[in-house]
DNA sequence: GCAGTAATCTGGAATAGTTCTAATTATTGT
DNA sequence: ACAATAATTAGAACTATTCCAGATTACTGC
């Protein structure tokens, strides 16, 4: 296992899926992945950027930037907004929601059964063709939940 | 009737919320509200401003931004966040979701039945206490619907 | 009607988050 | 090894929005 990039969190999925897109493996990529991974709590880039560095001393936002625009456009990670907050990120695949605790400012994943989102796609007036559905839940959780 | 409001389209609706507020009615909330009662498009703030200036030459952006978060806070209209893209503006209250067509950046009200957003809250576990659940759709329309 | 007070408006500066740019560095195929 | 291509970097630029300080406007009680 290398200094930086811990390959028992994404044994096949990242280089995978960069080399699907022709892209290539770099620690930076890496990096960003294993830190998205390993603590899921949604962080921001200036996040990722603050515990990335610690590992790879001389990589700038910038990087981080593109590296998880590049993890967004493999699928390998979702980005997320609550109004007008800096964008978020998130590697949970599975389809799900997200809430919002107002009090805290954090983001929980919230599993939903597919088949909701297929009911709300089926409200959609002839014409509309949905490809992607977001809901966020806004509110409070009593307790420190994950 | 003023040469800039249409009482016409608010006849109680902002001068009693904003007194509920205890805000006062200025020509400039007047005319912003007016503005979004007229074109239901969903605008920007900078739209705004460009559709009251003509009306209100003097008007300044930042009371646009204000008049907005004014009629934002008195519950009459709601701010619409699409990815990081500018806030949008929607004088709709009903329960509704919006659709944001990818091919042509505009954004459509999609009525739900509220037992749908009822049914999404219930999915909440345990401890999430939800006051809002805003549902977005992107995709294509087909036609150029409204 | 008029002064006093408070709300509102204004233009411009400041800010946050993100994207862009040009130069450097790394990787790949030949 | 070398050319071609891809990725990274630092910093400048950009966009949407908020903040600020001063000017204006509108209500209040006299």
């Amino acid at each position: 296992m290398s200094t930086q990039a811990n390959n028992a969190l994404h044994p096949t999925g990242l280089a995978q899926k960069l080399a699907d897109s022709g892209l290539r493996t770099t620690p930076q990529r890496e990096l960003v992945y294993d830190v998205l991974l390993t603590k899921r709590d949604h962080p921001t880039a200036d996040e990722v950027f603050a515990r990335v560095k610690p590992e790879l001393p001389g990589i700038s936002l910038a990087t981080v930037y593109n590296c998880l625009e590049t993890l967004v456009q493999c699928d390998l990670v979702r980005a997320v907004n609550f109004e007008r907050g800096p964008t978020r990120y998130c590697p949970n695949l599975r389809p799900h929601a997200h809430f919002h605790d107002e009090a805290t400012g954090q983001t929980h994943d919230i599993d939903l059964p597919p088949v909701l989102f297929a009911k709300l796609k089926a409200e959609l007036p002839a014409g509309f063709d949905a490809n992607a559905v977001e809901i966020t839940f806004r509110g409070k959780a009593k307790t420190s939940l994950n």
